[in-house]
DNA sequence: TCAAAGATACATGAATAATGCACTTTATCA
DNA sequence: TGATAAAGTGCATTATTCATGTATCTTTGA
């Protein structure tokens, strides 16, 4: 019972351009490898959590020489809920068939733990970008000085 | 993201034993072999949590000839959210250390989630093995026919 | 046309969960 | 008092999922 690493990497690439303010016009956009040295990431996993992070067009990515992605909307208007679920997968917590089991038709339980899991997600949707950015000049400085 | 078979097995045990209402001075106590043959499972796995849910004094086990378990509690007395979060484990749905974050001092993250799991868990407090139990009847009836 | 970037596909490694096996301990009953 | 049926315990194995690595392709700007 935990959050995969992919989906706090995702997060992380977002603080991290979220940090920057990477716009378009930017005079360099961030790349994967800067996302892979201020972490110490593998430049694969991360590789394909920004693609991920691409379709859902989080963010903007661009191919090329001096490509690299940014943020494709506000900060303000990315909300907690919706990156987690994303990334993480939305299954249901708890699997009843595969195999089957017996006690489905007069089970409760699954009720219960799909309602607790979206309390959880209700939750984190009143979070967004914005709020993982209280502290953005020690973000900043944190990424800044980090490779 | 996903509770583990192992707590969902935890459950269905407590779920058996409440349609069941075995006491210690029943006829017959439950055995793994009954819950085993009810479910299809394996003997080992359903051993291991029989063994835990004992640990957690939920059940009362007796060893030996004509030896089982049973409820070692009212239902209503068991909430769900002690069960789970016995069984599953709550480590932190987020990792920060290990390996460490740099942005961890920085973060707000970690917070969010960790009040979030903390709602799930709040949420399950509200129930108890009673509220599984609501459809006795039933279960009783699919349990019995299953072997 | 070259080099730097992401995109894509496949392979490998690591961690954890699930299961299996062997054996011990304990209680009951015949 | 011995056979038997139950849980307890420890270790080995398998399966699954996650994390990572390798290789190659595609796009794009200088
Ligand atoms: S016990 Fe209920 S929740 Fe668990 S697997 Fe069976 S039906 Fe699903
Ligand atoms: S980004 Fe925040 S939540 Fe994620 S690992 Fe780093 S400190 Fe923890």
């Amino acid at each position: 019972m935990q959050l995969k690493k992919y989906t706090d990497y995702g997060l992380r690439i977002l603080m991290y351009l979220g940090a920057h303010e990477t716009h378009a016009d930017a005079p360099k956009l961030t790349t994967i490898r800067d996302i892979c040295e201020t972490f110490g990431l593998s430049a694969n996993h991360v590789n394909k959590v920004v693609h991920h992070l691409g379709r859902l067009q989080l963010i903007e990515t661009r191919r090329g020489k001096n490509g690299g992605f940014f943020l494709a909307k506000a900060p303000g208007e990315i909300t907690l809920d919706y990156v987690i679920r994303q990334l993480e997968g939305d299954e249901p917590w708890i699997e009843c068939h595969n195999p089957y089991c017996v006690a489905l038709p007069a089970c409760e339980l699954n009720g219960i733990v799909a309602r607790g899991k979206e309390l959880f997600y209700e939750y984190l949707a009143q979070f967004t970008l914005n709020d993982l950015l209280k502290k953005q000049g020690q973000l900043r400085q944190i990424f800044s000085t980090t490779p």
